[in-house]
DNA sequence: CGGCATCCAAAGTGATACTG
DNA sequence: CAGTATCACTTTGGATGCCG
């Protein structure tokens, strides 16, 4: 599980070493701008304008603070044309996309329990 | 999708509604915090002073906010003994045992996707 | 157009104190 | 023990403007 903790046996190193980056992985990727930007280039390779066009409500900074992230976990890969103007498209990389399936998961499950979660709201009083 | 937009014919009103209520909650549950209190619980009901133990470096008030956040989204039940001391019980309802299986879908392809990513990592100069 | 820097507002943290 | 509240402090995010 992500969330192990060190135990103290020097035999543990590697794998507490392996479980902060994890750990470290996991809060990089479970961030709404993240994930929605990883959901958004699902369905093709798209330019930072167009990606700021579909993602409502993401700020500049947000989109491209989220694509040198993702560009530096190897989620997402970023292509460069040198033209005027410059035209920078972003796709998603084999593992971005085994990422995205798992997204997927979470948006079918959130319209699925809709319903159930918006009566849950009223009966907490909203 | 979560992202689906507004187009402006009325008979879309109804699912616009349904998909910003659909945005909102996705933005509820796809951060940090959230996910892994659903994966702690996700073994079996916690106290709130075990959760705070189990996910490490959660701030006392981080974690009352999601909880109260999870609970009005009806993924947490929450049960309170009347005994002194008080006891507080946190269990995953169907819903979020549902959601956890989605969330167990990250946690695995961080793992499996570990190596590959601490290369591109070294390869983008940390 | 895409990226970066800047400034200011908002959210999170940790400590502490107080209630039931 | 669980929860609320407050306060000072740090981090993060949004808006803006300039550069190549």
């Amino acid at each position: 599980m992500v969330t192990k903790q060190y135990s103290g046996s020097p035999e543990d190193a590697d794998l507490t070493r392996a479980d902060s980056l994890a750990r470290e992985l996991f809060s990089d990727i479970a961030n709404k701008w993240a994930l929605l930007i990883i959901e958004t280039l699902g369905e093709r390779t798209l330019r930072f304008s167009e990606l700021r066009n579909e993602i409502e409500g993401i700020s500049h900074k947000m989109l491209t603070q989220n694509l040198r992230m993702l560009e530096r976990n190897a989620l997402v890969e970023r292509e460069v044309h040198p033209t005027v103007p410059p035209r920078v498209e972003y796709t998603l990389t084999e593992p971005g996309q085994a990422l995205k399936r798992t997204v997927d998961g979470m948006c079918d499950w959130t319209h699925r329990y809709l319903g159930h979660i918006e009566a849950s709201r009223r009966r907490f009083g909203t």
